[in-house]
RNA sequence: GGCCCCAUCGUCUAGCCUGGUCCAGGACACUACCCUUUCACGGUAGCGACGCGGGUUCGAAUCCCGCUGGGGUCACCA
């Protein structure tokens, strides 16, 4: 049986945005899935290709970012920029982090930048063919011109006219002139036989001359993917909907092309356009989101000087104010990020790195962008990599955009951690927390899974987890009370539970230190206290957990003392009945 | 505006190809109750959709047409 290979091809302009990582995902999915099918001799390719032809956007550090992102999702490809080793923590469990990436087929190199001796190469090919032909025209010439067609209500295509001289256009070309190299287009409709659409059917006189190579030399994107899936021998393109009206001239220029090592036509792939990934409010998911969440929330707090003082190192006063006006503009990531910081304010998640470093899994983030777009038929809607490395199929993605749903991946996130050991949850916080969130290396190693337990049922994502232990992150002597609380719980009742409280105190103080003082006899000495008080939990429970929280929402008491210790639980006590007799 | 695509609960979707078993199933969210030392977790129950109008048919969420609505795309970006 025949291969399957598939290609991720993303731009290095950025990091890598969550609707990227789903068609990396898709493409991973159905290269393995369909060579399964196909049976034992068919070997499954997903190869990744760097398309860094817009030499003035790329950049190595949005490469690297992209390719760590994939290799944290567990998105392994088996061809392309090889990285390996080191860099990204494998998910426990998951296979050891062996080298990503090669080139085993000798079809690489897989930087569009690299291969410019290859689109030259076909460029010529074409030139001598008439197939293509150098293009003159300045900017605004064509700018002239799309307005002209604007004007009359039509959509402006490029067409060599029948006044064309081409052995003149050759030689200015030869000479050295700068200009592009344009598709001389056949006039012939172009039917697309997409496998999630069905077949799709473009008329001739809406087909023009786009560009093959631009006037800095470089390909274009539809000139370098088309030459590019050939000779990669891709043979399945699973990309988004936005590319569909590009497939026409995809599909035109293979008709046209011959590959100049072994004369064979080019071979048209199969085509499978995935239907788009939207805002809840049916907006883009854009990184201007960031920016326009930030900039809500900076307009409300209203202190235009403090805000400047916060953004100072990553942005002027200057750039603040304009961002502050115009909607379009964009702040530094780092301005955001500091200004998000200062106003409490959780930037929206918009790339990996962002869900990432909220605290989300991996493998989470796969299961529901999988769920976007794609379903196994049934009720199923927790599952792995694994299950779609078998299960994975065309004609179960769907054609309707969808919106992405928070709170869903939340929930997933959230039952995820739950389903964890305190053990398993412990290891993947602390290195998940090695990136994100110092504070959390003050918890010993042999506390942190009673931290786990403690949080994880209260929490969505390993930052949310942080938070649910926060009071163990404030010094004893700093632990703010609320107000609300204290009258509620520490003056109200008889006894009162400030009384309850000093009464209680020597029997936490009775519990030995260290491996004795565990959230079991903590629980235990509270629990027989208030026994012999005859005082139902809640009165014990509620004044201690305000003394040593500040507030009367916390998880269970047990953890709360022991993830403190012995010496902190009863400074918090003691401080607490200072604080309020 | 031209061209192209799409249309089931608030959201993600199953069902549609091969009409009847669908007064439409699941998940998230939401509501109520139970459990409970707080908050969560957990358990139980509930709310909630075939965009509209025509056909075809004994019968349509399922097939056809129109309308409406939504989206994509119209670069020397990808």
């Amino acid at each position: 049986m025949p291969d399957v290979i598939t290609r991720f091809a993303p731009s290095p302009t950025g990091h890598l945005h969550i609707g990227g990582a789903r068609t990396a995902l898709f493409c991973w999915a159905f290269a393995r899935a369909e060579a399964k099918r196909r049976g034992g001799d068919a070997r499954s390719t997903f190869l990744l290709r760097v398309e860094d032809t817009d030499q003035a956007r790329s950049s190595e550090q949005a490469v690297a970012g992209i390719l760590e992102d994939l290799a944290w999702l567990n998105i392994h490809w088996d061809e392309g920029p090889r990285i390996g080793g080191t860099g990204f923590q494998p998910v426990p469990g998951a296979q050891p982090p062996t080298a990503i990436g090669g080139d085993a087929r000798r079809v690489g190199p897989f930087f569009q930048a690299q291969r410019l001796a290859i689109y030259n190469q076909y460029i010529d090919w074409m030139l001598g063919h008439d197939l293509a032909y150098p293009a003159f025209d300045t900017a605004e010439q064509l700018d002239a011109q799309r307005k002209a067609a604007a004007d009359r209500k039509h959509t402006y295509r490029y067409k060599r006219d029948a006044s064309y001289d081409r052995d003149a256009a050759l030689a200015r070309l030869r000479a050295g002139e700068p200009c592009v190299i344009r598709f001389n287009n056949p006039d012939a409709p172009v039917h697309v036989a997409d496998a999630v659409l069905g077949d799709i059917t473009f008329e001739p006189e809406h087909i023009d001359d786009f560009v093959l190579r631009k006037a800095d030399g470089f390909p274009t994107y539809h000139f370098a993917v088309v030459i590019d899936d050939e000779l990669m021998g891709v043979t399945h393109i699973l990309r988004g909907q936005e590319h569909l009206n590009n497939t026409p001239r995809h599909v035109a220029l293979q008709r046209a092309l011959r590959r100049t090592d072994t004369d064979q036509p080019f071979r048209t792939p199969v085509y499978a356009h995935l239907p788009l990934i939207f805002n809840p409010d049916g907006s883009k998911m854009s990184k201007r989101d960031k920016d326009k969440a930030a900039r809500d929330a900076a307009k409300k707090a209203a202190d235009t000087a403090a805000l400047a003082t916060v953004v100072a190192p990553d942005a002027s006063p200057e750039q603040l104010a304009t961002w502050l006006d115009d909607k379009r503009s964009q702040l530094p990531t780092n301005a955001l990020v500091r200004l998000a910081a200062h106003l409490s304010l959780d930037l929206p998640e918009i790339e990996v790195e962002d869900f990432r470093a909220s605290g989300y899994l991996p493998e989470v983030l796969c299961n529901y962008l999988a769920l976007l777009g794609w379903n196994p038929g049934n009720d199923l809607e927790k599952f792995d990599l694994a299950f779609l490395a078998t299960t994975f199929d065309l004609d179960r993605i769907g054609k309707t955009n969808s919106k992405f749903d928070r709170d869903k991946l939340r929930a997933f996130n959230a039952d995820a951690l739950r389903a964890m050991t305190p053990e398993a949850f412990a290891a993947r916080w602390r290195e998940w927390a090695g990136h994100y969130e110092p504070r959390l290396a003050s918890i010993p190693d042999g506390t942190l899974p009673i931290a786990a337990r403690a949080a994880a049922p209260r929490a969505s994502t390993f930052r949310d987890a942080v938070a649910q232990i926060a009071f163990a992150f404030t010094a004893d002597d700093a632990l703010a009370f609320d107000p609300g609380a204290v009258q509620k719980v520490l003056r109200k009742g008889e006894p009162t539970g400030l009384e309850t409280l000093r009464d209680l105190a020597p029997s936490i103080g009775a519990i030995p230190a260290n491996a004795a003082f565990t959230p079991e006899a903590i629980d235990a000495a509270i629990k027989s206290f208030a026994e012999s008080r005859s005082l139902g939990m809640g009165k014990v429970a509620q004044p201690l957990r305000v003394a040593l929280t500040g507030t009367s929402v916390s998880p269970g008491l047990g953890d709360v003392a022991a993830i403190l210790g012995r010496d902190r639980t009863l400074a918090r006590i003691e401080r607490c009945l200072a604080a309020h007799s």
